[in-house]
DNA sequence: CTGAAAGCGCTTACAG
DNA sequence: CTGAAAGCGCTTACAG
């Protein structure tokens, strides 16, 4: 079942058909139909392996998730598509390996579907450095920054990932709690001037609300890294509770490790606040659910969204990029006790 | 960048490349090893869309996951994934929302890609009692029956819903829990001949342990149906915990549901397990980290992922379809407390 | 408004 | 073992 059968049917050319598949405008009415009939009899869909090949732009936007397992992405890519449909636009998802190169994917697609701009759902700025020239199309990466990249054609929306974690560090401490534990992702190495990564920017804000509340930082001693992920929160926590004794708190740079962490805290047979407070980042759905539910830092998936989808179509109209960044939100759960001084 | 400027840079002809490319048997070691240097120096990527166009046979499995919230379909993809690369083989996999039609889907990636074969995360019978005529290479329903279909080329794979869900109320049922409620999912109509969705499957069970128990079973009184989210679960706990007043546990259909039940529970005042017990379904890694540890039926994801490729694969060799039961296992956890007669 | 034809980037019989 | 050529199913200038 090919168009070739449509044209046959319709008695029209397949060009024609072609066109009337496609809504442009130079297509008699009485064609147009007498083809969307032949089409719908037949049930024809078109070979997108055909239509991509030839096609010189398509008009699709595309959409790259770095990790299948991200809550915090699902929720935003959800939002990402209605508001596209929305738009009367639509979307093509592509979903990556956590440690896939997000850049080196998009490459592939740019050339195969040409999309009429891409949107990345999380990034590494070594990845984008080192390939993101190849592409040309405009595009907007979404939760991480990319102000310091300088391409004319990337813009980016995110969370303030060090004054989030400052302010995350920060509940911590004005309750009272100054020696925290903090369960981490991996500093990646990047070329300074291209910026840092998620973990690393979160660190940041850790670091600079002790000295602002003129705590000291010991990371050596207080920070163990782990992957995001419950098991990963999970084992980090041990550690944490194994190294240091008189730790009243604990910040994970995610929720999942929160939650990780809580369950290691039960296992020692300590319970949380009472005996160690605990706060999340990212705002999951999950951390509303959890008992107790977990305090954390809140990253505004439906404006992350929304704002993503508003700057690519814009920049695909205008060509401007722009880096912004959405407040996020502290919730306070039932995670986190006040020390009485 | 093209097959055409390997052949030009290499000296060959773009037949000659395409043959070393896809590894064809009938290439000089020279040309091969030529060919191949000029790959790697131009960093030349096939174009998919023409390749799969051509190409007669494609060399690749799909997966076909529905839903992207699936907790247990992300980890039995995961599973899937390992095994099928263990083998040699590769997989392109391809998500879709929850209420697409998985089988139209199919019917696309089979027109367009010709995979070698097609396994299903997750499906709706009528869909495939419908269109799945039209496909007809090796395909694998994973978590779903499909013997009653009776196609000559859909094997399946599956835990047996009715027997796990039995066991899960026999748990509250031996525990002396003598008025539960269900948190279900919507049964929706199939045409009987064809089997039953997985919610009715699953209340098929509830409904045979009550009669073996010589407990009384009344779904218009004890069960809510809900969506599989937490957010689901919480709003059916809630409705049962104001419905039933004497009711002291409850069964959810799955993990999620259960979850959101427990904190609906909580927010009620009441304890879990003290004042009502909760047992789950599915034994995500979640369970496993609730406050209290849920108690629930875990579908084994890696013997599901195993076994569905293994099937996969011998129904590529000798085309013989099987539909294999899988077991679970009880996870007794926290969640369930032994009422005293 | 419509048709005929070129061509997208590959694969694959067919010769040699 | 290699090359020349046909063709996969579409889109898109180009005529008319």
């Amino acid at each position: 079942m090919t168009i070739k059968d449509v044209a046959q049917r319709s008695g029209y050319a397949i060009g024609t058909v072609s066109r009337a598949l496609n809504g442009h405008p130079d297509v008699s009415e009485e064609a147009r139909a007498r083809i969307m009939t032949v089409v719908d009899e037949l049930g024809f869909k078109p070979n997108s392996n055909a239509r991509h090949l030839k096609q010189r732009e398509g008009n699709e936007f595309g959409i790259i998730v770095k990790g299948t397992h991200n809550i915090l992405f699902a929720s935003i890519v959800e939002e990402l598509q209605s508001h596209i449909k929305d738009l009367g636009r639509s979307v093509t998802i592509h979903y990556l390996d956590e440690d896939d190169d997000e850049v080196e994917q998009a490459i592939q697609i740019y050339r195969e579907h040409k999309p009429l701009g891409i949107m990345f759902l999380g990034g590494n700025l070594n990845n984008f450095s080192r390939n993101f020239k190849n592409i040309t199309c405009p595009c907007v990466l979404v939760t991480n920054r990319a102000d310091t990249l300088g391409f004319p054609n990337l813009s980016s929306v995110s969370t303030d990932d060090v004054v989030g974690a400052a302010r995350a560090m920060g509940v911590l401490l004005d309750a009272g709690h100054s020696r925290v534990g903090i369960i981490g992702g991996e500093n990646y190495k990047i070329d300074p001037r291209l910026g840092y990564n998620t973990s690393h920017l979160r660190f940041i804000g850790i670091q600079q609300a002790c000295l602002q509340h003129g705590v000291k930082f010991e990371p050596d001693y207080q920070l163990v890294v782990s992957r995001y992920s419950m098991e990963g929160g999970y084992e980090a926590a041990g550690v944490l509770l194994d190294r240091c004794p008189d730790m009243t708190a604990i910040l994970a740079m995610s929720d999942v490790m929160a939650i990780g962490a809580m369950r290691a805290i039960l296992d020692r047979g300590l319970r949380v606040p009472d005996d160690i407070s605990i706060i999340g980042y990212d705002g999951i759905e999950q951390a509303n659910f959890c008992i107790p539910r977990l305090s954390t830092i809140k990253q505004n998936a439906e404006l992350l969204a929304r704002r993503g989808v508003d700057i690519l179509l814009n920049q695909t109209e205008n060509g401007q990029t722009v880096h912004e960044i959405v407040p996020f939100q502290i919730v306070n759960g039932e995670s986190v006790r006040i020390i009485e001084k």
